[in-house]
DNA sequence: CGTTGCATGTAAGGTGTTACATGATTAC
DNA sequence: GTAATCATGTAACACCTTACATGCAACG
């Protein structure tokens, strides 16, 4: 995150990957960042300054990324393995058992997905609105855009399942 | 995956884990699903014996899951807080780092990622069809068709950011 | 006679989380 | 006044992987 070249603090990282990273990554947890920059610096690959706590909020630790910095994330993106996409999606693993549960509550299930989805497709959408302009953020504008149509997928995915539940779980409506 | 009822072992599993679990979960390693099963049968939710080598391979132990086991797992189904879907996109995460890439990798990036997820969806159509008959295994069958619909969707999203691509990196084709 | 599949397991390590601790400022 | 936001960090632990070890049977 800091290859875009600016100084930034554990918390900005923190919001930063939500809004952006948390879409198709995951989001690491404030602990996980803030070792992180630590391990960064001793490599050498970022340094920091403290900032004086100028008018409000205390006083705040910066990270800048260092040549040696850039060589190496641009070699790892380079050069490292791509690995295929990792899905944990959990409401799926419970349709895969939905021999243990009545349908009712399988129609739950498949409706608060498609809300989660329908939800997330909206900031997905929101944030790429509020995209900064330049030549650099037009990469991370590209995924914002990939992220609002990976959901919307998500979400007529969940409807489909929704349509297709009656034939599997035999509670077609009669009159 | 023993609540459908069947006597399986831990090569079993992994094999139909890697089979179906595996399109929309992931899939455990075998140490962990030998590791866990020597765990359910001591908290009593499975239980073993071992099968005799009769006629080829060596002896095997099956696991079939007892009363307990079912009221568990039926519970935590019922229960358990179902947490919302978890990607980690590694294409994508490249994408988002694109100012660190030159173009053509990064077509090569997209390419890979469509023909990935094409060929997940040709086996789980592939598995769809050889989906068993019977009203337990509706359910796993209507997980890959999910599954089937997911990577269809996942190989349409990866070409049509193939499509937006020239237009962010500034190389439209010239005469 | 080498590779693949069946079959199980241990040990070490990596990666990431939650819970907790601290404390200031700003908004309602 | 009390909740949220900014801001950083430690300790414990959960979870899961890889590497390694073992050995037989079938296939070509």
């Amino acid at each position: 995150m800091l290859s875009f070249g600016e100084e930034l603090s554990g918390y900005d990282l923190k919001k930063w990957s939500d809004a952006s990273l948390g879409f198709f990554y995951w989001s690491p947890s404030f602990s996980q960042i803030y070792g992180e920059l630590k391990r960064l610096e001793a490599a050498g690959y970022a340094s920091s300054r403290l900032v004086a706590p100028e008018a409000g909020s205390r006083d705040k630790r910066v990270y800048r990324i260092t040549e040696s910095g850039t060589a190496a994330v641009r070699a790892w993106a380079r050069e490292a393995p791509v690995d295929p996409p990792v899905l944990k999606h959990g409401p799926m693993l419970r349709l895969w058992l939905g021999h243990l549960l009545d349908p009712p509550r399988l129609r739950e299930l498949l409706d608060g997905q498609r809300e989660y989805a329908e939800g997330m497709r909206v900031r997905a959408a929101a944030d790429a609105e509020a995209a900064r302009a330049g030549e650099q953020w037009a990469y991370p504008a590209l995924t914002l855009r990939w992220a609002e149509r990976y959901y919307a997928a998500q979400r007529d995915l969940a409807e489909s399942m929704l349509a297709d539940l009656p034939e599997a779980a035999g509670d077609e409506p009669r009159h």
